[in-house]
DNA sequence: CGGCATATGCTCGAATTGAGCACAAGAAGG
DNA sequence: CCTTCTTGTGCTCAATTCGAGCATATGCCG
């Protein structure tokens, strides 16, 4: 989990195992949990399924779902994942994919102990949340609760400007401490090309970069939680975003990033609509996780001619105006293109 | 792990666990594992580092690197990697990334075993296999022989239309189990899409998905040994590519996918190529992993307009033709463009 | 019935892309 | 030395795609 950016010779801090030859057998043992972030809109906002934590220090702190994994009980990790998942929320997961592992020690909020025994693998499920339908546990909160600067639906969101920026770039001019341990660019840089300052590009599929660096900068509650506040010098209340618990805010922020990603090269989008629905709607969907992009005319060009959707001969005609054809999934096009999906281009470097 | 096509409600086959309030604390402990897909071009060929399994029934079997992870030692899963595979190899990976999590029950060889009780997270790995510099164990392997029919550069390979074509359409025309675990999409559809018989587009990215396909139809040794014959009636003989041990195979053919994706976004090839390198020698190195494209001046054209490299001021002379321009990684375009790579676009649908 | 709001069809210029022509320049060989 | 081969490099041109706007359709509401 970086920044994928070209680097060679990442330094190895850990000091070499000792050799082995055979290694298969003398696995240290820990536990697996699985975390799920359930994606849906609903009304035009993109919510995720939020379950409460009990009170901690501060007070609830949201969570994703999450469960152990038993190899004893479920033949794969997915499988186990839609049990739980079932238990716990009453939901019956459509769409689901993996999304990362994480096992990294030193995030965990645990002050004392030493390593946390558990690798927690991440799971991305798209679902249609038609009311609370069943839901036993868990809410549905929008993810732009917990990212903030990620909805740039009504443009740029303030909070850039009047708390990202600044405060970032306060942290650029401190000089990074030399274990070099992140990334070989610098930290002004790395700002810039996340969050376009200084008329850089916003590529909104860079969720987990910026939530990586404004841990790293000490500007969400995590980064203090975990105890980075200890050996650096910040502000004691960084409160941007709602916080959660454990790493849960990472997947989630995976998650998004994913869905961002896979929208524009695979169909998964029709996972979060209706049946039957307006094209109008489709792109309304669309901009809820993207932000908004496309001029309504070349939308309906895009999907219309890419195979998307068909109509379904039926019309909507409560939509405030003329009445709108509605569409549904055209399941053919998984036969006929290699990679079928909204494929919205950035938009034109607002800055 | 699946063909990520997009289809509603998957059957969950496991029956549900009891019901847990606060699962956090009963994990089930097991071990992880860590599997490399080493990667590098050398000479124009694609490679992975393969180790030498022991022999077992059929004589030995190449398998991935492959290490235990400890939390104890280790404070990240790539810390951990890095440091087994330096210890096992003697190499010092440069960009790594995480792939994907196996913890599949019934892929494994063990035949009495009831659960593997491991879960193995796939890397990869990119490098430079200058000689082979320090290597002190494993050998670099073509990947094209693991996966022979991936291998497009002299066309279409041969080995789709006189094995894979008929032997796929055979197991297509049986009828497919009605568990429908694998997919709604028919079997003669997937061999379709995956193999582009029948005039389809062939996508060079969808290695995981023909692999699996194979694995499905009993086509690779892996089905064999994993015991799916007994349940059908296969041929006893697959053989279609090298097999590897466990599903290190599969764990490639994710790595292979990825490496030909990243590619396209992220200037990940620089990792595979020297410091300095002529455009005929960078656009080798594309079409090793890739297979075939690009009309050499449209490459050109291609890589200089997004500005991922710059002349050295040197010319390379034993070209066997006009000396060529040296160039180099241009490193400022990450900070320039929001997702720099060399976007090739597929070849247009051989078939 | 007229205005409003949304839906939908169409056009046009700019940018990107696929493909080829033409020429440059060292190597090899008579 | 001059021809021919091979690879490198610059340029053009048509086809396609993409961004943006104009224009018209049509139900709803007063």
């Amino acid at each position: 989990m970086n920044m994928e950016l070209s680097g060679r010779g990442k330094p190895t801090p850990e000091k070499s195992q000792r050799a082995h030859v055979r290694p298969e057998t003398e696995h240290a043992t820990v536990g697996i949990g699985l975390n799920a972030a359930i994606v849906a809109v609903l009304d035009n906002e993109p919510v995720a399924l939020a379950v409460r934590g009990e009170a901690d220090s501060a007070g609830a702190t949201d969570g994703l779902p999450f469960g152990p994994f038993s190899p004893r009980e479920h033949r794969t990790l997915e499988g186990g994942l839609r049990a739980w998942v079932h238990d716990q929320t009453g939901l019956d997961l459509g769409y689901a994919e993996q999304l990362y592992t994480f096992a990294d020690r030193g995030r965990l909020p645990e002050p004392g102990d030493v390593a946390p025994h558990v690798v927690s693998i991440g799971y991305l499920a798209l679902t249609q949340a038609n009311g609370q339908h069943g839901l036993t546990n868990g809410v549905w909160r929008s993810w732009y609760q917990y990212f903030p600067w990620e909805d740039w639906r009504r443009g740029r969101p303030e909070i850039i400007a009047s708390e990202i920026e600044p405060r970032l770039k306060a942290w650029a001019d401190k000089p990074a401490p030399a274990l070099a341990s992140a990334s070989l660019i610098a930290r002004g840089d790395r700002a810039r090309m996340c969050f376009g300052f200084d008329g850089a590009a916003w590529d909104e599929e860079k969720v987990l970069e910026r939530y990586e660096l404004l841990y790293e900068a000490g500007l969400v509650d995590e980064a203090l939680r975990d105890g980075r506040n200890a050996a650096q010098g910040w502000n004691v209340r960084a409160k941007l975003g709602l916080p959660m618990q454990a790493d849960h805010r990472r997947i989630l922020a995976t998650a998004i990033g994913r869905t961002r990603a896979k929208i524009k090269y695979r169909p998964v989008i029709f996972e979060l609509m209706p049946n039957d629905f307006t094209l109008y709607e489709l792109q309304k969907t669309v901009e809820a996780i993207l932000g908004p992009h496309l001029h309504k005319q070349n939308f309906r060009r895009l999907v219309e001619g890419a195979g998307l959707v068909e109509p379904t001969g039926d019309m909507k005609t409560r939509t405030g105006g003329r009445p709108a054809k509605l569409f549904r999934f055209r399941r053919e096009v998984l036969l006929e293109r290699p990679a079928p999906g909204v494929r919205v281009s950035a938009p034109p470097s607002r800055s």
